[in-house]
RNA sequence: GCCGGUGUGGCGAAAUGGCAGACGCACAGGACUUAAAAUCCUGGGACCGUAAAAAGUCGUGUGGGUUCAAAUCCCACCACCGGCACCA
């Protein structure tokens, strides 16, 4: 970096402004009901200086969020800056714009790395943590974002989590219901149950409970002990214990959440997960399934990010149908998408781990009569199954999910012995199981239809099953189907290989049901075929049509009905780790001595995690909290849960903290709450001005948080988790808006020079210290944003800093006299390092600054930068309001009198973008300060540029007299006239065709048509 | 395989139906300077052409279409990036 001289003394003007910022606590977000201080540049603005202001009085609104950090040891990287670079200019421009902005900034502090510090050297990971924290905010602090740091949270803090652990007892209190399709408290439901009801009036209107209470009076035959109610109640909680296999990570030594499983891998460090039942806290996460997909029409953000969350709820509409199974008064239900293609269903499987197997494992089903033409190999023994199928049960569950999606691309299953029969032809149906049927979906057994699925078919292809057609293809289809079958095997399917068949309707038909093994399965729209029995035909239908008339039918015989289902899971909780949240629970034992939990009451949190000098899991596995066992072990008899809530929790709310970030009574208050989220009168503006007004408004919704800006790789977890809670919390009336963050937008990755993604190997990291020292944070930031556009992946590349570097040192000579510049740093070879703060104050105005009136033109290269920059702003186009303040500058460089005016409005612009050598220059730009209060520490701060009035531009001011017009002929530029701007369309045309250059493009040719758009262009279409 | 996004000079990019390449980087030439740095000025898509210009032709991943007019809208394809991936 061959940078010589630097263009302005941005090593003494940003730490200046920065003690400034802090002193004066400029960026400091006021609540409702706190009083303002006299002398606050943000009470100053308002006019509120020394009130109390409600909620009404205060100016609007505007939350402006970023996802807050993990503080790792290594530091900030060019990532971080990026999104709070952007969210701070836009928090700086809505305060300008008169916005009480609300943009804070915390940390989420629990996390592996500094447990596995403390497991490595015995040192507690909140030392860790808190070194780490320190270096976080050092970095942050030096690149002058405007955070209010008095609302600051850290996850870690006893203070923060008494409330992750609050949020996680209300989820524990709580069931959802689904007729009123919302959470509500567990004790109206532990009353409805109880033997003597107390709040019968509450509970009566709610069908749910009245049909659970009479359900369970019947199976208990009117006896009802606390026992039984206590068992049943624990299987309806939000939060709740379940015994089902997990991710577990050997190589981590805890369970992993799927969302944190990635290819069979654990998502941090890469490690192998393999399946393993253990004994777990679950979240009843997709309870919330369809709110959490139908409300994402609601809310701003990305299509492609709305997407991701679609297709990880994955909500897919189908049926579910019930096989009666040979020989048994047993039924398989299957969940099937496709209940259209019923009568083509010639086999059944089932996951290795489908509890039926146990069943027939202990008492085999045998068919007095094999069913016609089953296979020998099948028939050969009536126990071969049985062996097979335990040793298959026994592989499958030793497979890590690694290897069950890696390495088993070649389908693999065995025959159970036992039969399905398809009810809508009473075909007794071979049942297999197989890997590629998964427990936890649907209903972990399928119908296998493989004429119409692509899994099936390969299934069938490889045990020889049979195929059979009952969609009819598109013959172009067929054709391409059998080109594709050609080109695989080199044997051509006799008939097809050439135009579609003209025989198709008839004869051709029988053929390709005949050959169809040869072919593909068909997964496409068609027509049924080969689809009826005496009660009903799916024949000639549309797949549309058929599912519907089948599912009635299924449904009118009692054999099926339509269903949901979604590939979202329960959310696994629980984590055995040391450095997290301790989950408020404990465990008795009852008079049988069953062990059963039991929530702390809200007076025990926080719980704090015991002190420990070993991080380790114990020998045993347990984990290791377990190992605190005066902790663990509570003098009546009761024993403490040792897991530990996932990292997720904290972030799941600390949005909301921030909301009220001291208030130690509860986890935010309700008038801040309703302020902050948008739900008061003030903010309804906001719902009515925005996109998504009129639908939000409908839906009862209120903006939440107003931009939340951070990175793709929390498209899933973090924001799926953290709507999730939001809207428990707003069922139960504790928040007053159905979504979280009402506006998202994710910041691209920023690679490396070379184009690669920056990592340590690679040697191409670059770490924002070394750039902030060699061109201050006003040009780091401005750079960061000059790149290109927020939301796209783009290179780093330091030679682009210099750029915006020199722009602003062209800036800094605009304001600055070139030889007082020249007395400044010779005075700063001279002067010692502790005064060199106050040499600032030798550089005077550049004498080109007058009180003179703008001429039109400055006004016009002002406005037209105003008009740019602010409508820029407003649509996040940061590096197009960069540069249209570029422009702006270019053009002024030329100016031999530079209006103070124009100058002020220019600062305010850059301000968000550069506020340090703004606020600088500024300060210049007023005039000179009264003469001897300059000393005193204690004077009433500057008011701050932070809050100057945004400018507005003038329209009149931009309006040209004279246009260039482009004239073209058959659409090419010919020509270029100048014209009043208000020339008719008629004056226009005629000096289009007085042009030389057009007339000679147009010699001997005749004018079909002449488009005149006025003040555009003209386009002249000839022969 | 499925879903989503992106594709424009040497590079980051701008223009979302109306003069393609704003702004910036890198580069080249010039001014200032003993010299360098810094600064200021000038140049620039490609091709063809010319002493230099002018004029001209082509040009926004590829091929087609709509339109007086397409980077922009429509259809098909290709490449790259991201997500999901036996979810029945």
């Amino acid at each position: 970096m061959a940078i010589g001289r630097k263009q302005y003394p941005f090593d003494l003007i940003e730490p200046k402004w920065q003690a400034h910022w802090e002193r004066q606590q400029t960026f400091r977000a006021w609540n409702p009901g706190e009083a303002l201080p006299a002398g606050h540049p943000f009470a100053a603005r308002h006019k509120l200086e020394g009130k109390t202001p409600t909620a009404a009085e205060l100016p609007p609104k505007h939350y402006i969020l970023d996802m807050f950090p993990y503080p790792s040891g290594a530091g900030l990287h060019v990532g971080h800056p990026e999104g709070y670079t952007a969210t701070d200019i836009l928090s700086r421009y809505r305060r300008a714009a008169g916005f009480n902005v609300l943009h804070p900034m915390g940390w989420d502090a629990f996390g592996l790395p500094a447990e596995q510090y403390a497991i490595k050297t015995g040192q507690h990971p909140r030392k860790t943590t808190e070194a780490n924290i320190a270096t976080f905010k050092r970095q942050i602090k030096s690149l002058g974002f405007s955070y209010d740091w008095s609302r600051e949270v850290d996850t870690t803090d006893p203070k923060y989590f008494k409330w992750t652990q609050w949020i996680f007892l209300k989820l524990y209190n709580s069931y959802y219901d689904p007729s009123l399709n919302k959470a509500i408290p567990i004790a109206l439901m532990e009353d409805a149950l109880s033997q003597s009801p107390k709040r019968e009036s509450e509970w009566k209107s709610n069908h749910y409970l009245c049909e659970l209470r009479a359900g369970i009076m019947e199976v208990a035959k009117g006896k009802l002990d606390t026992g039984v109610i206590r068992e049943f109640v624990q299987t309806k909680r939000l939060a709740y214990v379940s015994e089902a296999p997990v991710n577990w990570c050997p190589e981590l030594g805890t369970v992993l959440a799927n969302e944190e499983v990635i290819d069979g891998k654990s998502e941090v460090g890469g490690f192998p997960v393999v399946r393993k039942p253990m004994r777990q806290w679950m979240l009843r996460i997709t309870a919330y399934a369809e709110r959490l997909l139908n409300d994402l029409e609601s809310i701003d953000w990305s299509h492609s990010l709305k997407e991701m969350q679609r297709n990880w709820i994955g909500r897919s509409e189908g049926a579910e149908v019930d096989f009666a199974i040979a020989n048994s008064k047993e039924t398989i239900r299957v969940f099937t998408t496709r209940p259209d293609t019923l009568f083509g269903a010639t086999y059944m499987v089932l996951s290795p781990e489908h509890p039926l197997i146990n069943q027939w494992l202990a008492e085999p089903l045998t068919l007095n009569e094999w069913p016609k033409d089953t296979p020998d190999q099948w028939k050969g023994s009536a126990e071969a199954p049985y062996k097979a199928v335990t040793s298959y049960r026994l592989m499958a569950a030793m497979k890590s999910d690694l290897e069950r999606t890696e390495l088993s691309k070649e389908k693999s299953g065995v025959f159970t012995g036992v039969f399905a029969i398809n009810p809508v032809n009473n075909e007794p149906i071979p049942i297999f199981i197989a890997d590629y049927v998964l427990a936890s979906y649907g209903t972990g057994a399928i119908m296998a239809v493989p004429a119409h699925d692509e899994r099936d078919f390969e299934f069938a292809k490889k045990f020889d099953l049979p195929i059979r057609v009952v969609i009819e293809p598109p013959a172009q289809w067929l054709v391409e189907a059998a080109k594709r079958f050609l080109a695989r095997t080199g044997k051509s399917v006799e008939g097809y290989d050439n135009s579609p068949p003209e025989d198709f309707k008839d004869g051709m038909l029988a053929r390709y049901a005949a050959t169809c093994h040869k072919f593909e399965a068909f997964t496409g729209d068609g027509v049924g075929m080969r689809s009826g029995n005496s009660e009903i035909s799916l024949n000639r239908l549309g797949v549309a049509e058929a599912k519907l008339k089948i599912t009635a039918w299924l449904e009118e015989k009692g054999l099926g009905r339509k269903t949901i289902n979604y590939k979202l899971r329960d959310w696994l909780f629980s984590r055995q780790r040391y450095w997290g949240e301790p989950f408020p629970i404990v465990w008795k034992k009852d008079a049988a001595g069953n062990l059963y939990h039991e929530a702390l009451p809200e007076s025990a949190l926080p719980l704090l995690p015991p002190v420990l000098d070993d991080y380790k899991p114990t020998s045993d596995g347990q984990p290791p909290l377990a190992r605190a066992q005066d902790w663990v072990n509570l003098p009546d008899g009761s024993v403490r849960e040792t897991n530990t809530m996932p990292q997720w929790a904290g972030s799941c709310w600390y949005y909301l903290r921030y909301l009220d970030a001291q208030n130690a009574g509860a986890f935010v208050s309700k008038e801040a709450e309703e302020y902050w989220m948008g739900a008061d009168e003030n903010s309804k503006f906001k719902i009515q001005n925005s996109k998504f007004g009129k639908e939000a408004a409908k839906l009862g919704h209120a903006p939440g948080v107003d931009l939340y800006v951070g990175g793709t790789e929390h498209a899933v977890l973090h924001l799926l988790y953290a709507r999730f809670w939001h809207k428990v919390l707003f069922d139960l009336g504790y928040v007053s808006t159905p979504e979280p963050f009402f506006k998202l937008v994710n910041q691209g990755l920023i690679l490396g020079e070379d184009g690669q993604k920056m990592s340590k190997s690679r040697g191409n990291v670059v770490n924002p210290d070394d750039i902030l020292s060699e061109y201050g944070a006003d040009a780091f930031r401005l750079y960061e944003m000059f790149m290109g556009p927020l939301e796209m992946v783009k290179p780093w590349n330091t030679k682009g800093v210099e750029g915006v570097y020199r722009f602003l040192g062209k800036v800094w000579r605009l304001f600055v006299d070139e030889q007082s510049v020249t007395d400044f740093e010779q005075a700063q070879t001279t002067s010692d390092a502790a005064k060199r703060g106050e040499l600032l104050d030798l550089l005077k105005l550049n004498p080109a600054i007058s009180d003179a009136v703008p001429s039109p033109a400055q006004l016009k290269t002002l406005h037209a930068c105003i008009k740019k920059v602010t409508e820029d702003l407003d649509g996040l186009r940061f590096n197009t309001a960069i540069s249209a303040l570029m422009v702006f500058i270019n053009e002024a460089m030329t100016w031999p009198t530079r209006p103070r005016t124009v100058l002020r409005d220019f600062l305010i612009l850059l301000q968000p973008f550069a506020p340090h050598i703004a606020e600088e220059l500024w300060s210049k730009v007023q005039g000179p300060k009264s003469k001897g209060a300059e000393a005193d520490e204690n004077e009433t701060p500057l008011q701050s540029l932070g809050y100057q009035p945004w400018p507005k531009y003038d329209a009149a001011l931009l309006v040209e007299n004279i246009l260039e017009i482009p004239v073209q002929v058959n659409g090419k530029l010919r020509d270029v006239i100048k014209i009043a701007a208000d020339a008719s369309q008629a004056e226009l045309e005629a000096a289009a065709l007085a042009s030389e250059k057009v007339k000679l493009f147009m010699e001997g040719k005749t004018i079909k048509k002449i488009i005149v758009v006025p003040r555009k262009l003209v386009n002249i279409a000839v022969d």
